[in-house]
DNA sequence: CGAATGAATATTTTGTTGATTATTCAGCCC
DNA sequence: GGGCTGAATAATCAACAAAATATTCATTCG
């Protein structure tokens, strides 16, 4: 790692610090020069502007996040469909808790978007792909019965919206939203799952907290 | 109709009018007073404050949406499943048309919203009854297989979402947003209706514009 | 006496100014 | 010369005052 490439974590280190303690628009780019003794100017010459060290972080965290949804894709024992399940309740439960417990996180992630659109749409599309790669697998094993890959990706993932963005529209607990998101993947699943032996496919059960998938 | 109610009438006209034109906000209660030719202090005899004049209009409006939606319900030669998928098209284009051609009303909307929240549950609540309904007559023809009329009501509400609030988050388009909901019915029709004679459930069709459901 | 007014009051919005902060860049240092 | 500084400038925010507006209510009107 380069010089450049230190000071710039340097930087971003005492940014996410002080962005998760003071917010983003309370932190000033003063105080991160002063985190880490350089001049003010100088943050510039690693990042165009304050919203970009914003980005970065917010990169990462979402990037971190996908990964530990992935690790899902890495259990063994475990039906496609249930890893399916997995992620998205991962995911919403993920979501939740930022909402309930990491406020200034959510702030951030607010601001980035309102400053960058691109960064929410690169952020879905790499959920997609995740969604993308359990249906694959699912269909090459003869899970399930899916017509068009790409079709059904898009519609599972505009479904499940709702539960990516809890709390938006209505102020649901976490419990409800859990208990109406098993519904939702249940009616779904008797489409998208094939039927072993003639027996009807049997509803989504609320997947248990999985300790090793919590995010940070 | 008693005189008081005929002079609520012609407040709520006139603040239609007004709200339509230069918006919530910019209209004020003397303005009101002066269509009306009353003095400000007498639209308190019929309205609790300005926020209950943009309630009742919404409330009206929100009424003669649903009762739009329902007409569908009295087409004959429909399934059920043309029914729903009917009513949640036009739900979506409805909206979208708003959003796109009304944006005073949807700031109206929004305005009531924020101030009784009460407002937008019930809205919520007629659209769900409307949904169960539909449902409740497929499975009664046989047409549906349903576990439980609340469970997948509910399901159903919630996974399209989307589509009665667009252009919220992503900017798409109509036309994106019509085939999108198309797949989405397409997975979810797989799960919901019983097949006819061993042949797989066919995949949703956007239905053509109909004029007889345009919204005022 | 109930219906209505409009002046009085409370609340909200708008505008302005000063202060704070982001960003730039001319110049300094190694 | 490339890396860095910090003062200069531009942009944004916060606080406060002024104006506009919502709401109330003592008073008037029919």
């Amino acid at each position: 790692m380069s010089e450049a490439d230190l000071i710039r974590e340097k930087i971003i280190v005492a940014a996410r610090e002080r962005f998760a303690h003071y917010g983003y628009p309370k932190t000033t780019i003063a105080e991160l020069a002063e985190d880490c003794a350089m001049s003010s100017g100088n943050i510039y010459r690693f990042f165009k502007g304050k919203i970009d060290i914003a980005v970065e972080i917010a990169r990462r965290e979402a990037l971190s996040a996908v990964e530990v949804l992935e690790s899902v894709l890495a259990c063994p024992y475990r039906s496609s469909r249930q890893r399916l399940e997995e992620v998205i309740f991962a995911d919403l439960r993920h979501t939740y808790h930022m909402l309930e417990n990491q406020p200034k996180t959510v702030e951030l992630a607010q601001t980035v978007v309102a400053e960058r659109p691109q960064f929410q749409i690169e952020s879905l599309r790499r959920e997609r792909r995740l969604f993308q790669r359990i249906l694959h697998e699912g269909a090459a094993s003869g899970e399930f019965t899916i017509d068009s890959l790409p079709a059904t990706t898009i519609a599972l993932h505009a479904l499940t919206l709702k539960y990516r963005y809890p709390q938006v529209f209505t102020k649901q607990s976490l419990e409800e939203l859990e208990r109406e998101l098993a519904q939702v993947l249940s009616l779904v699943m008797r489409g998208l799952v094939v039927p072993q032996e003639g027996a009807p496919v049997p509803a989504t059960k609320i997947p248990e907290e999985d300790t090793s998938l919590t995010l940070r």
